[in-house]
DNA sequence: GCAAATTCCTGCATAGGTGTATTAACGTCA
DNA sequence: TGACGTTAATACACCTATGCAGGAATTTGC
């Protein structure tokens, strides 16, 4: 026997085509495994038990490979986060337009939590903090068109426009401290009882600034 | 002319003892410009106008030389944020234990703001990973020590045990988010007006969980 | 002022990543 | 079945970073 026992000595013809969302989910799980930094062309290759060239038949650069990934997975998150924005809106009780945003935000996580993972730890790359910083940045943009309007309706908040900008902050940040508690190994809540703990702890916060 | 017009063609003797300060500042500047993947022993180098042998008489290893930095620039913050838990501890208002423990916590933040650029946005390297996460993890600890039995003071919190995890990750996330906002380039507000608004806003969302 | 030790620079071997051209195997369709 | 186009592997050139020699320059001590 000249090598050691492979599986297969030679991968079957898929085609760029098939092959492209193999490569983004081989990509993703050596992005939540070990950091975004080890996602090169040859592992994503080796993970799929591949050569690099054929990565290289699906992606034209590393760069272009990663933002696919980010693309894709951040496209669901995106959409799950503003609907959590947007369906919290229509309550007319404040307490409840934070609990149920949470509820629904923290659903979203439960459900994809690798791509949680992903863009809650990544942005190692400077070639694509960019990307992060953007995807980011939307999501901030939306939060403070919501956020600010809702303030001075439920409660008109004195000097809101110097202090939004810090509250928003504290909102993103306390939806990334609710994620990662959901995530967290040794959790025992579930998103909707965290949901509703953390929602109505943000309100508190907010109602009385 | 054989070459450029170069400043010095060959720096000073200082040696190992006096450069090492030298090495961990270029590294910190690169850290805070470029994130801290691009602090490589060529880039350290070439920021002090040096060749990189005089890095490696100072630091066996890159490994070596980031954890160094990391040591160096974690010192400081550390006994600040502990200081900071500490100091307010002996307060009695609870209200007051926030806000003077943010209060503080922005004033460290203030004075050394490259340090904690560093600390906040850190951890893209798999071989330092681990050095970031004992730091967050140790002043989580602390942090959980002082909030946890003075919650059972102050407000004798139902279900304390199951909630705290939840409420050290919001807390911790409330300072990030407050550290972020003063070091915000757009920021107007000073360390103290804003430790009291912030710790303020987190007293409330605590007292009532 | 001059030797000697210290310090710095030039250059090299190694390792790992990128991106591409060439060659060999597979699949498919006539 | 057999030929042809598609697909994957091998092999290459290049780059950047690491870590380590040996030779040149500068301090320092006498």
């Amino acid at each position: 026997m000249p090598a050691k026992t492979r599986a297969r000595q030679r991968a079957p013809h898929l085609g760029p085509e098939r092959r492209r969302p193999q490569v983004l989910d081989a990509a993703l799980a050596i992005a939540v495994r070990d950091g975004i930094g080890a996602v090169t062309v040859g592992a994503v290759a080796a993970e799929m038990d591949v050569t690099r060239p054929v990565v290289y038949a699906c992606f034209s650069d590393r760069v272009d490979m990663v933002e696919a990934l980010l693309d894709r997975e951040s496209a669901a998150l995106l959409e799950a986060v503003l609907d959590a924005l947007r369906g919290s809106g229509t309550t007319l009780e404040p307490e409840q337009a934070f609990t149920e945003g949470f509820r629904s935000l923290l659903a979203a996580a439960a459900t994809r939590p690798d791509s949680w993972h992903l863009l809650l730890t990544g942005e190692p790359d400077p070639a694509l903090s960019e990307r992060f910083r953007a995807a980011r940045t939307l999501v901030q943009a939306q939060a403070t068109a919501w956020i600010g309007p809702a303030m001075v309706r439920w409660w008109n908040t004195p000097e809101l426009g110097r202090k939004l900008p810090v509250l928003i902050e504290f909102f993103m940040s306390s939806c990334e401290a609710a994620v990662r508690s959901l995530l967290d190994d040794g959790n025992d809540w579930g998103p909707d009882e965290l949901g509703e703990f953390v929602g109505s702890a943000v309100h508190r916060a907010f109602r009385d600034a």
